[in-house]
DNA sequence: GTTGGATAGTTAGGAACCTAATCATTCTAC
DNA sequence: GTAGAATGATTAGGTTCCTAACTATCCAAC
């Protein structure tokens, strides 16, 4: 929210009113925010360009299958759980996801209360036209960072993240119950609600 | 968005249908904004439970003064530059905190055009309240890091943020212009837009 | 001194999120 | 087999943001 933060001086200032202020954490805290919603309105402003949201680009990444490249069909439930949202939310996104043409909505064979949400042949070109440009970007936005860097950052970030330790994800990739790899299901947050 | 982030591996086998994909950027940036999300709801969470919002507290600590501890009228155009949201989502947040009697608005008597948002007692009291669990909030957060692993941090964050050194600002505070250092205006984004 | 352009704030309408309530379908237990 | 709980999706209504259009005031130039 801050477009300008305040400068480190500035932070040591205010401790002599609030003692509970702990000034590293203070300025590591709001410079994460800041870098956050900094990467995360560039991404915006380059979707915008290309009639897509987060929200709608988000969706669309999950119906879209990283490994065979080929669109494969989830429910709202799914969807709405690996983003992050609410289902209402989901629903919301198909809306104008369906009404643009660029997702369809079916009902499942078996159970009539699930719907299966498909990439339209519209979408999944829409998104093979926006996903160069989307990688152009994000290589762009990492670029000042080394590859060394990139790894500390990362390790820094799931400290703060509460994401136990990265390492030990690639060791043993338990996945002790089977399926769904697709988006990953790394170290549930503790966000869990 | 994503609430569970790809495993790398997953990011290496999309790179095979995506060449533009840098994955090591691709998961630099993903945990850039997973963190950054994270830390910002959590804040959040925090806020809604004494009726407070990231907007309206922003506005709040901006008409707060850091320094002298006592309140400063602004105008919402002030406001807007500051806390980096249009003027007319400034309007609906004066509009809610003057509701709950937080602030109040005041025709400036020189230039009648503008408004000038006071902070009042009630207002204050609020801050005062919220602010030592907002600040304990903040600390607990970034309690994982080292404080040296907090410089790194924002060394790293200022890098991918386009803020050209750290180290400068805090060495030759030009300030070549005077006035407002309250909210501090160190190195001026390149979001501009 | 009146016209025209800039500036400050608001209004109107839209998108993406939320919670809570509702509707339809399925499953479970008796 | 039927009542009631559970589950999937949607709707309704609210918040915070946006852009674009509007209103009011000020200032500058003729």
């Amino acid at each position: 929210m801050l477009k300008d933060l305040p400068r480190y001086e500035c932070i040591l200032e205010a401790v002599r009113l609030h003692p509970d202020l702990d000034p590293s954490a203070c300025e590591a805290y709001l410079n994460l925010l800041r870098a956050g919603d900094e990467a995360y309105r560039r991404s915006e402003v380059f979707l915008n360009e290309h009639n897509m949201s987060p929200g709608r680009f988000t969706v669309m990444m999950l119906l879209y299958d990283k490994i065979g490249g080929k669109p494969v069909p989830q429910t709202p439930a799914d969807l709405a759980e690996k983003a992050g949202v609410t289902r209402a939310t989901v629903t919301g996104l198909v809306d104008t996801l369906e009404r643009d043409g660029l997702v369809t909505r079916e009902h499942d064979s078996g159970d009539r209360r699930m719907m299966l949400i498909h990439l339209t042949p519209k979408g999944h070109s829409a998104l093979q036209e926006i996903l160069p440009g989307h990688f152009k970007q994000m290589a762009a936005q990492m670029a000042p960072l080394s590859e060394h860097e990139r790894t500390t950052l990362v390790r820094l970030l799931n400290k703060v993240a509460g994401i136990p330790s990265a390492a030990h994800i690639v060791v043993h990739s338990a996945a002790p119950e089977g399926a769904a790899h697709a988006a990953g299901d790394i170290a549930a947050p503790i966000t869990s609600k």
